[in-house]
DNA sequence: ACCTGAACACCGTTCAAGT
DNA sequence: ACCTGAACACCGTTCAAGT
């Protein structure tokens, strides 16, 4: 009966999607769900409903479920690198542990904003079997934003000579774990405040940083 | 033809469960399928088959899915406690640095040992609506090893009088940022040595916490 | 009390076929 | 090339009924 008076009533969408954009099309069903429900809500089959289109259409250009979740998270990625390089352009060149604060309130304010997007991307589904190497590569940019602001510190004498690699993986975890925290909703902190969190949260781990005869205030 | 060679030649399994202990084996073999192949790889129609039980008998003891792994979930908060408070006991109550170092190396073994357990444990679903007190207080005993910590350091002068509820949070969100870059496998350490980062990832906030007049070797 | 058969409304994915 | 109908083997959850 459901089925009937939609058929009849509704007809077929209008819209195609001979031209190639279909591909396009889910993409931006999926973020949208991917934002209203999380990822779990996430199924192919209500995003080709979404977009008017046989569901078995979207394996045509997506080989399977994973695979264009791991375009999602390819896109956030990218997107996250010019958010964080629009914030560091706000801060002097020569204040390294400032720079950090603000990488991570940029970091942090990406996940709080979209929060379906940032568990696709830190999820281990994506993740785990080195699949997906867009994914690898746009993460790996992200990644680079870190290592080069503590080897720019480092350079000028404002941060100890510390183990990079170590250091870098331990700023991306505190921020991972402070958008985690968020997610979870485990921080008592107004949503606007999040950011300012954030650059207090990753100012700890600067201060050990620091060289110590560094001015503090 | 499947299923009549499967009752004919099997039979049913012998185990009864009518005394209460079906709850018990479904959260064992909970606990076995979650580190076998992940959270996503739990149904209850699979669990409720390994215990050799129909899938509905399951519904007599959780009200849901997500009610079993809150179950889960709890029970691993337990067992985190111990496992710290069995490291802690290990070093001297006096180095409180040494002692956040310690702490951070349980927590983060622990989820390198149990990773599906702990995804679960930290996932959105289980904590993401009030439900689940039981969550919520095994979470906050774990939660408050770390801020007894660093109360002690505070007080005995170790530490700087900084505000105890954000380093907590900034601490905690380290420690899980760690254990989230191992779970998706980001992690370039040998799987012995994810106890050694911990402890000196976590060492770099520590370090920004100690007066500036602290001996750093 | 505890357990189950049958059913409902979903999934992801594949085959063979349509334009 | 691009799209779909029908089907397979799954899910979580509920009803009404069995012991």
């Amino acid at each position: 009966v459901a089925s009937a008076r939609r058929s009849s009533a509704k007809k077929k969408p209008a819209g195609r999607y001979h031209h190639g954009d279909l591909r396009r099309a889910l993409l931006d069903v999926a973020g949208a769900m991917l934002e209203e429900d999380g990822p779990e809500a996430f199924t192919m089959r209500e995003a080709a409903r979404r977009v008017g289109v046989d569901h078995r259409a979207a394996y045509r250009h997506f080989e399977d479920r994973r695979a264009l979740l791991a375009v999602v998270a390819e896109d956030g990625y990218r997107e996250l690198v010019e958010v964080i390089e629009r914030e560091l352009a706000l801060a002097a060149p020569s204040d390294h542990g400032a720079r950090l604060g603000r990488l991570a309130r940029a970091y942090v304010e990406f996940a709080n904003r979209r929060p379906g997007r940032y568990q696709v991307m830190t999820g281990p589904r994506v993740n785990e079997d080195g699949r997906f190497p867009g994914v690898e590569t746009a993460l790996a940019d992200a990644f680079h934003l870190v290592r080069r602001e503590l080897d720019a510190g480092i350079a000028t004498g404002a941060f100890r000579p510390v183990d990079v690699t170590e250091v870098v993986l331990t700023l991306w975890a505190g921020m991972h774990g402070v958008a985690s925290l968020i997610a979870m909703r485990r921080l008592r902190v107004r949503r606007e405040g999040f950011g300012d969190f954030a650059e207090r949260a990753i100012g700890h781990t600067v201060r050990g940083l620091l060289r110590d005869d560094t001015e503090l205030d």
